[in-house]
DNA sequence: CTTTATCTAGGAATCATTCCTACATAACAT
DNA sequence: ATGTTATGTAGGAATGATTCCTAGATAAAG
């Protein structure tokens, strides 16, 4: 969804974070879409309005929005990193062909906890459940195009 | 806990994988330890025994096992990849601190599964939980030593 | 014991991310 | 409005985990 100029200004304030065009263009981006973009995804983007725009610029501005908490990180598996402008509580589906990440809603999975016992005297902040899977389009994929790794025979 | 060489054995065999020294000391090390290595922890370790042991060798191995499913990888935040060598169903707590990884059995955790509604048509091959938080170490710690980035006023 | 497909070592290459620094500018106070 | 100043930005260079390449080594099968 698109943000209002009112409000990006009242969530930058909230935070006390300087509002720059630059801030605006990377934040509003990420805030109007659902896929989890890359850094690189966001840098491209912004560029066709802003050509100055540096990549630099793009990776700190992330790194300043991630730890006012208006933006979060997600990851899959250990490469590049991607940014989610969700931050209400939600989880992932993440398809372990085309490594997409799908937002996932459920009250319960934002209920679950750990037992005192497994605990072991952390003090703990929050949690994420990853579910991995294959997306209907990968599904159809493979129906088309044999996987290489098959067994041997 | 520690391996036997018959076991050993029947694990490569099982997953129709050779089975040499390198790969013997890479997998004995991972199986043998809860905590959850680095690619290089693994070299430094392994590399006592056998000097030669090359870091890529590590990384090759360790990909070779994780797609065999003898190991699996874990992630904290987009850096460097950890290893894992338990593959029965489990979670884990990770201190956001001093970025250290537990693992938490609970059978409760294994048991999730997303609503058809939420699915998207996934097929839906597995799940992970993290618990975010700081470690009890890392609690004392903050008591001691404020914290850097505290609010103005 | 031979054969052969696969593995290993080591060096080079890749590439996401971070570091450095001179210049620019948002926010605040006057 | 305007000046002041702390903070942000651009771009080039550095870093470092991971991957690529290739010649020699070796486990497994016959």
């Amino acid at each position: 969804m698109k943000l209002s100029s009112d409000e990006l200004h009242a969530r930058f304030r909230r935070h006390a974070l300087r509002l720059t065009r630059q801030r605006a263009a990377i934040y509003s981006a990420l805030a109007s879409v659902n896929s989890h973009p890359t850094a690189d995804d966001l840098y491209r983007t912004v560029k066709q309005r802003y050509p100055m725009m540096s990549l630099n610029t793009v990776y700190y501005t992330l790194s300043v929005l991630c730890r006012a908490g208006l933006v979060q990180e997600v990851n899959v598996g250990h490469d590049v990193a991607r940014f989610d402008g969700n931050v209400t509580a939600h989880h992932h589906l993440i398809c372990v062909g085309c490594r997409q990440i799908v937002d996932v809603i459920d009250e319960g999975l934002n209920q679950l906890a750990v037992s005192r016992g497994q605990a072991r005297g952390f003090r703990i902040l929050g949690h994420r459940v990853e579910f991995h899977g294959y997306c209907a389009g990968c599904q159809r994929a493979m129906l088309d195009v044999p996987p290489r790794n098959g067994q041997k025979h």
